[in-house]
DNA sequence: AAAACATATTTGTACGACAAATGACAAGTT
DNA sequence: AACTTGTCATTTGTCGTACAAATATGTTTT
């Protein structure tokens, strides 16, 4: 650990350490927060440092400055809850069953949204992307071939959903998932099982059906349930 | 305008000024930007508060720093797209039509997804909530009295929800939203014409039945569609 | 008791100096 | 000539100090 905070910049890892703080409520909202001079050196920073990371954590909304007064960590209700980060930090800590349970609820609204909006709107060049690496899948012969395609696959749906919005939102659960779910030795040994769903989404975008995309992405979601196993990764 | 400037901090200003100009497109991604002395005194502002803006928006993906080459627009690809910030200003930026058929897509997919989660979740203290929101349109009897009814109605339900997560998006997607959409004249002075609607999502909640839930909410989309003229507001 | 004022504390802003990284270029080597 | 090596200049990264602006708190005054 030591060596790879040694690389990044300073900032960031003040920001880390403070986000996660805050995030894993270890500072209660509410709390007041030390002030800059006492803060920087306590964590051996100068004040510049600290003041550009309390800068990025308020931009989050996890803080809160004022003159006189000092910050305070704000309550959760003003948090950026979709931001990468604070979505990181949550998980890197303890979280609870039920935030997983949210993410997991996150998922089952937007990805089936999602893949119908690709049947409406992909271009040609986008539904080949998506094709070329449904043929990866299909040839993909160990585990790690067959992620990385799997990879493919959802970024370029993603892609052809030409909604950054959409995207974007789809971008954060899906990293934050992938922090807990591995999977299950039932699954690594047949990793293909999901072909068959994958090759209905994709026949769905093609021919431009949206309910039948969205239909078929959730019963993608309800088998992966029955496969998934909850755990961190070991990685 | 001069006078709310002042009242900003510098940081906040210069945050603002450059982060509009990269969603703007007035600054192309790929294009190198001034270096921190150069910019900083172009803005007439220290190279101190330079950073701590610059800081930020790289936390927002808008910017990448590396020593030696400077600063450069990130791909939009890598824009937190969700970030309240950017999405504000894209909003106050010239915004092409198909940006609000995106923002519009995104609340079709939320906001019945989001009174299911409600009607599946929801405590009796935020039925109750919902419930006193909703008394108070039917009692209002100005549009004002209306609308801040509407707004203790939809914060009720997304209390309900108990997901922050979906809430936070619900909350910037309606923030960017109302952006753009004014009441016409023909609701304005029959403002409560949704009423009806508020009342079958707040009995669907009441009566822990999703689908039902989702439906009136879809329903309720519909019809505002039909209600909305599309235009900035004035305020 | 209430209001006006003074003060101390905390964040906000500015400036100057040096460290660290790294792209560019020159020199040297094969 | 092509490639490697090393120096150098430029840009961001970090630090420390000093002062300005705001504002809770306590004090004085009315």
């Amino acid at each position: 650990m030591a060596p790879r905070a040694a690389t990044r910049s300073l900032h960031a890892q003040v920001i880390e350490e403070i986000g996660e703080s805050i995030v894993s409520g270890a500072l209660q909202p509410g709390d007041a927060l030390p002030g800059e001079a006492q803060l920087a050196t306590q964590m051996a920073v100068s004040r510049t440092v600290l003041r550009e990371a309390l800068k990025v954590l308020a931009a989050k909304g996890l803080i809160e400055t004022r003159q006189k007064t000092g910050m305070r960590v704000r309550d959760p209700r003003h948090w950026n809850h979709l931001d990468a980060d604070v979505l990181a930090w949550r998980c890197a800590a303890m979280p609870t069953d039920d935030f997983v349970d949210k993410l997991v609820e996150m998922r089952a609204i937007i990805e089936p949204a999602a893949v119908a909006a690709a049947a409406r709107r992909r271009e040609p060049a986008q539904l080949e992307a998506i094709g070329a690496a449904l043929e990866a899948m299909e040839e993909s012969t160990t585990l790690d071939e067959w992620a990385v395609a799997d990879l493919h696959f959802h970024e370029a749906v993603l892609a052809a959903t030409n909604n950054e919005l959409l995207s974007s939102l789809f971008g954060v659960i899906e990293a934050a998932l992938g922090t807990f779910f591995v999977m299950s030795a039932r699954t690594a040994k047949n990793f293909k099982y999901a072909l068959p769903h994958h090759r209905a989404v994709y026949e769905a975008i093609r021919r431009r059906r949206p309910n039948e995309a969205a239909a078929a992405m959730q019963a993608m979601i309800a088998d992966s349930r029955a496969n998934m196993r909850k755990g961190k990764k070991s990685g």
